[in-house]
DNA sequence: CATGTCAACTTTATATATAAACTATCTATG
DNA sequence: CATAGATAGTTTATATATAAAGTTGACATG
């Protein structure tokens, strides 16, 4: 009896902790995203996922597909369109024919896309280092292997 | 000279320690909301905004401010809003007058909400629990605590 | 080569989100 | 008490998001 008490609690114990990791976890990330957000609104007019787009080109000088995109910001597609069109209406990135598939588009960012986008990943780096600043450079290792673990378990996890 | 570049790296270092932390916060934070999100539209044809406030409320059973709600869930006023018109169209929750202040509402689960919220919360768990197994109970302990001091940290650092 | 199936993208309807302006009420202070 | 300011909530305009259906082009297989 006092065996099966004892397992119970066990399990009831280890879920709490694995709760209370996805409670925190999302809360982190909601505190930093509402930061990085009005940041980005107030010094440059613009959102987070035109941000993340941009970044993702900036690795990508020839050009992602749209599908490309979709996948690395973990968004569909149907959303990618949207903040595709709204940053080739700005002129900071263009749809491209892809030459191997003519349903696809490689899409880049032109010249002033990448000069906005520097200016921006410039001040993006400064929040990110101020917010973190006072987490010991040690704290903040564990915890980034942590997750490197923790994402490649989840990346297993959810097909 | 050296001296100079050495500090330079090391700046540098830490700066992309820092983003990274960040990058993989984010990643890992999506991977479990898709997943949560798609879990709870299939079962129960609902969403992650409407089973959060639910969550919120059934920690207090006298209800909660519509203000309170918002700072809670690191959201706006005007989206609390909108979430709480849909479940009180649908009889999870009720607006309830504030007998203290006549600004305010107090809002509350209904019955059928709590039992509701019951079901949900039970299938929840077990799907946090599953995405988690497979990473060791003292790694998901030490997690915890960094995430703990992680968002103190960040809450005094975001206004 | 015809055709069925799949893949890349867009479109539609709807639900979150924000920022900013607005309404109603509370509260402090002279 | 009067009233200036702050607070609680809603509304508006706009930008993300999703799921699901629709288009167009690729591609394998008989």
């Amino acid at each position: 009896m006092s065996a099966a008490v004892g397992l119970d609690s066990s399990v009831t114990d280890h879920t709490h902790e694995s709760l209370r990791l996805w409670l925190r976890l999302l809360a982190c990330s909601h505190l930093i995203e509402n930061h990085v957000r009005k940041s980005l609104y107030a010094q440059f007019k613009t959102t987070l996922p035109r941000f993340d787009l941009m970044a993702q080109l900036e690795r990508f000088p020839a050009g992602l597909q749209m599908g490309e995109l979709s996948r690395r910001m973990l968004v569909t597609g149907g959303n990618v369109t949207g903040i595709v069109d709204q940053l080739e209406r700005t002129g900071l990135i263009v749809r491209t024919e892809d030459p191997a598939d003519r349903r696809a588009y490689l899409v880049k960012l032109t010249k002033e896309g990448r000069r906005r986008f520097g200016q921006m990943a410039v001040e993006h780096e400064s929040w990110i280092l101020n917010l973190f600043s006072g987490i010991p450079k040690r704290e903040q290792r564990l915890l980034n292997e942590s997750l490197a673990h923790l994402r490649a378990h989840l990346t297993r996890k959810t097909p």
